[in-house]
DNA sequence: ACAATGACATAAG
DNA sequence: GCTTATGCCATTG
């Protein structure tokens, strides 16, 4: 259980930043396994605690089932992650990159991004 | 080592 | 755009 897919999970998970959201399927390929999501979202059911595992959600923006997803859902809306109407996270504004975004239409997801 | 499990992803209808 | 079906791969029993 130490080093394993699990710790990776856990470490990359400790590291999004506050209001942005990341789905299990791009922290599996962080790791280098794209097809692992599902291993993602063992790891967060393990439930290590001291971790933002609200901010992981489903590729489509969707909060997956099994724990209290409405509490995750308030603890995102806190951070200031804009929702759609169909209760779904706003990853086009909201989700989570590493990475510097190309000088794209995005400006304002930069600066929204804190980049 | 084998079979089953799962907080998902992607493709097809 | 939404629903259904299939694939995926590490962890667990």
């Amino acid at each position: 259980m130490t080093n394993s897919f699990f710790q990776q999970v856990y470490m990359l998970v400790e590291q999004i930043p506050y209001g942005r959201v990341a789905s299990y399927g791009q922290i599996a390929r962080m790791l280098g396994n794209p097809r692992a999501a599902r291993q993602v979202g063992w790891a967060m059911h393990c439930c290590p605690a001291h971790l933002p595992w609200q901010r992981v959600v489903k590729a489509d923006g969707s909060i997956a089932g099994g724990m209290a997803p409405e509490l995750r859902r308030s603890l995102l809306q806190a951070e200031g992650v804009r929702f759609l109407p169909d209760g779904r996270v706003d990853m086009r504004r909201c989700c989570w990159k590493p990475y510097v975004v190309e000088e794209s239409e995005d400006a304002d997801l930069l600066l929204h991004n804190g980049i």
